[in-house]
RNA sequence: GGCGGCGUUGCCAAGUGGUUAAGGCGAGGGUCUGCAAAACCCUUAUGCAGCGGUUCGAAUCCGCUCGCCGCCUCCA
C-alpha cells in the first residue's frame, strides 16, 4: 500500500519496520470540549488504524494527553480549581465523545504529567549534547544545532525567521529556539528539575512519550496539518538530536483541517462547533460518512446540508446491509460477486486511504444488494461483505436513537393500524402514519408487513 | 515576504496522460404500492477557473493569469 508522507511530499510504498506497526497520534490538550476538528482528525486516524489492521498488521497505537499547559492553567485559574481537575474533566469528555463516534481506543494514553521523569531525562540529554541551554530557569532547544531543522515544513531557518514574530524579553539565542522546560511562575503547578521548579514545554512530551512507549523510530506519526509547524518540526529536532537515530518517524501523516464558513475552525477565534452539539442532531455514522466522503488530506467544510446528505446516504447503506435478504424457498441463490467489490475497496484504500473511492464501491454494492432483493435473489454474502467493509471504515450501521425506548408503543400503533388497513379504513391509517412521522417515526408498508425506523428531523 | 493546498455537474466529491469523467445528496420521468415511504430503472458535466504550451492524445504534465484557503503565533 502507498501512503503520502509529509516529509517527502509524496506517496511512498509503506511497510512497517517490524512485526508490530508503531503509530503515534497527537492527542488533545484537555482544556475545552472537543470540536469537529478533533472529530475529523480522530476519525481519520481511526479509519487508518482499522484499515491497517484489516490488512493484517498488528498495530500499537499510542495517543497522548497534554494535560499540563498554559491554556489549562489559565482555565483552572479562571475557575479557581486545580489544573488537574480541568484536565480530568475534559479527558473524560474526550473519551465520551470518541466512544460515541466509534473511535477505537489506543493501547496507551500517556499523560504529560505522568512522564515528567522521562521528559527531564531527555532535556538533560539535549543539554549535555549541546542541543539545549538553560536561561533563567527555562530550557530552550538550540535550533542552530540541528542541521536539517525545517525539513518537515520544507522551510529553511532563514525563511522561517523572516515570518516569525520575536517574543520580547525572552532570553533566547535564536528567535526560533523553543522552550523544552518552563520555569514556574507563582501559583503555577511545578515539578522539581535540575533547572529549578518548572514544567514541560509544549513539544517535549510527545518526544518523551513516543520514545518510552514506541521506541526511537516510529512507523507512523499523525496529526492535523496545523501541527506540522512548529509542533512536529520541533519533535523531530528534539528526538533526532537526543537519540541520534534518524528518522524519528518514517511516515508523517497529516489530515486536512476543518473549515467553517470558509475559514479554519480555531479554538482561539472562538468559532467552534462541538462534537456534542453535532451528535445531538446527526448520527455518528453520518458524521463519519461526511468526513470520509472526501480525501483525508483535503480541507473539509461542515455544513447543515452536507451532514443531512450524509445522513441520507448512511441510511441507504444501513438499509441495504440490514434489509430482509430472504431465505425462502422461492429465492434464487446469491449472485453478487462480493469479491469484486472487496477488491475495489482494497485498491482504493491502498492508494493513500482513498476512502471516498472506497465508499463508492460500498454504495455500488448496496445498489446490487437492493436489486437482487427485488429479484428475489439471495444477498447474504453481499450483505456480509457490506458490513465487513463498512466496519473497516468504522461504521456501526446502528439505527439512530434506539435508546428512546418507544418501541413497544410504536409496535402497538402499528398493530392497530394494521387492523384499520385490513378494513380499508385508509383515512385513519394514514393519519396514524402521518402523526408518527411528525414525531420522528417513519413507517414503511410492504407485503411482508409494516416496518419502522426513527427518522430524526434535521432541524 | 517564505512554504503549502485548492478551484470538476444544482450542492458535496473521486479521478493526475488514452475506450462512455466514480459515488452521494438534490431535481425530473417511470415501475411497484390502496395511497405513501423504501427500493429499482431512466435522465441530469462534448466538459473539469481562464489563457497559452508540450503531446498522436490532457481535467490529468509545463508556464502564466484570476479567485479562495491554510501554515510561518496557541491549535486535530
Amino acid at each position: 500500500m502507498r501512503i503520502y508522507n509529509t516529509l517527502s511530499s509524496r506517496e511512498e510504498e509503506f511497510q512497517p519496520q517490524g512485526d508490530v506497526l508503531t503509530m503515534y497520534v497527537c492527542g488533545v490538550t484537555p482544556y475545552a470540549e472537543c470540536h469537529l476538528g478533533h472529530a475529523m482528525s480522530y476519525i481519520v486516524f481511526d479509519m487508518v488504524r482499522r484499515y491497517l489492521e484489516y490488512r493484517g498488521y498488528k498495530v500499537k497505537h499510542v495517543q497522548n494527553f497534554t494535560d499540563i499547559d498554559d491554556k489549562i492553567i489559565k482555565r483552572a485559574q479562571e475557575l479557581n480549581v486545580p489544573s488537574t481537575e480541568v484536565a480530568e474533566k475534559f479527558i473524560a469528555q474526550y473519551f465520551a465523545d470518541m466512544d460515541e463516534l466509534n473511535v477505537q481506543r489506543a493501547e496507551v494514553y500517556p499523560r504529560a504529567t505522568e512522564e515528567v521523569p522521562k521528559i527531564i531525562e531527555v532535556i538533560q540529554g539535549l543539554v549535555d549534547r549541546g542541543h539545549a541551554y538553560e536561561a533563567k530557569g527555562d530550557v530552550y532547544f538550540r535550533v542552530s544545532s540541528d542541521a536539517d531543522y525545517g525539513k518537515l515544513s520544507h522551510q529553511s531557518l532563514d525563511s522561517l525567521q523572516a515570518g516569525a514574530r520575536v517574543e520580547v524579553g525572552v532570553e533566547k539565542e535564536h528567535p526560533l529556539d523553543f522552550a523544552l522546560w518552563k520555569a514556574a511562575k507563582p501559583g503555577e503547578p511545578w515539578w522539581q528539575s535540575p533547572w529549578g521548579r518548572g514544567r514541560p514545554g509544549w513539544h517535549i512530551e510527545c518526544t518523551a512519550m513516543s520514545l518510552r512507549h514506541l521506541g526511537e523510530t516510529l512507523d507512523i506519526h499523525g496529526g492535523g496539518q496545523d501541527l506540522i509547524f512548529p509542533h512536529h518540526e520541533n519533535e523531530i529536532a528534539q528526538s533526532e538530536s537526543f537519540t541520534g537515530t534518524v528518522p524519528f518517524v518514517r511516515f508523517w501523516m497529516h489530515n486536512g483541517l476543518v473549515q467553517l464558513e470558509g475559514e479554519k475552525m480555531s479554538k482561539s477565534l472562538g468559532i467552534l462547533v462541538t462534537i456534542r452539539e453535532t451528535l445531538a442532531r446527526f448520527s455518528p455514522d453520518a458524521i463519519r460518512l461526511f468526513i470520509l466522503s472526501s480525501h483525508y488530506r483535503g480541507p473539509v467544510s461542515f455544513s447543515e446540508d452536507g451532514l443531512t446528505a450524509a445522513e441520507k446516504g448512511m441510511e441507504r447503506l444501513r438499509q441495504a446491509a440490514k434489509a430482509d435478504g430472504g431465505a425462502g424457498a422461492d429465492w434464487q441463490p446469491g449472485a453478487i460477486d462480493a469479491g469484486a467489490f472487496r477488491q475495489r475497496f482494497v485498491d482504493a484504500m491502498d492508494a493513500d486511504f482513498n476512502s471516498a473511492q472506497a465508499l463508492a464501491a460500498l454504495f455500488d454494492l448496496a445498489r446490487e444488494i437492493n436489486r437482487s432483493i427485488s429479484q428475489r435473489v439471495g444477498v447474504e454474502e453481499g450483505q456480509r461483505t457490506l458490513l465487513e467493509l463498512g466496519r473497516v471504515l468504522g461504521f456501526t450501521f446502528e439505527d439512530r436513537d434506539v435508546r428512546l425506548g418507544a418501541d413497544p408503543f410504536v409496535g402497538l400503533l402499528i398493530s392497530v393500524r394494521a387492523d384499520l388497513r385490513a378494513k380499508k379504513e385508509w383515512q385513519l391509517a394514514d393519519s396514524i402514519r402521518r402523526r408518527l412521522k411528525d414525531l420522528g417515526v417513519a413507517l414503511e408498508d410492504s407485503p411482508q408487513g409494516t416496518s419502522w425506523k426513527y427518522d430524526r428531523p434535521s432541524g
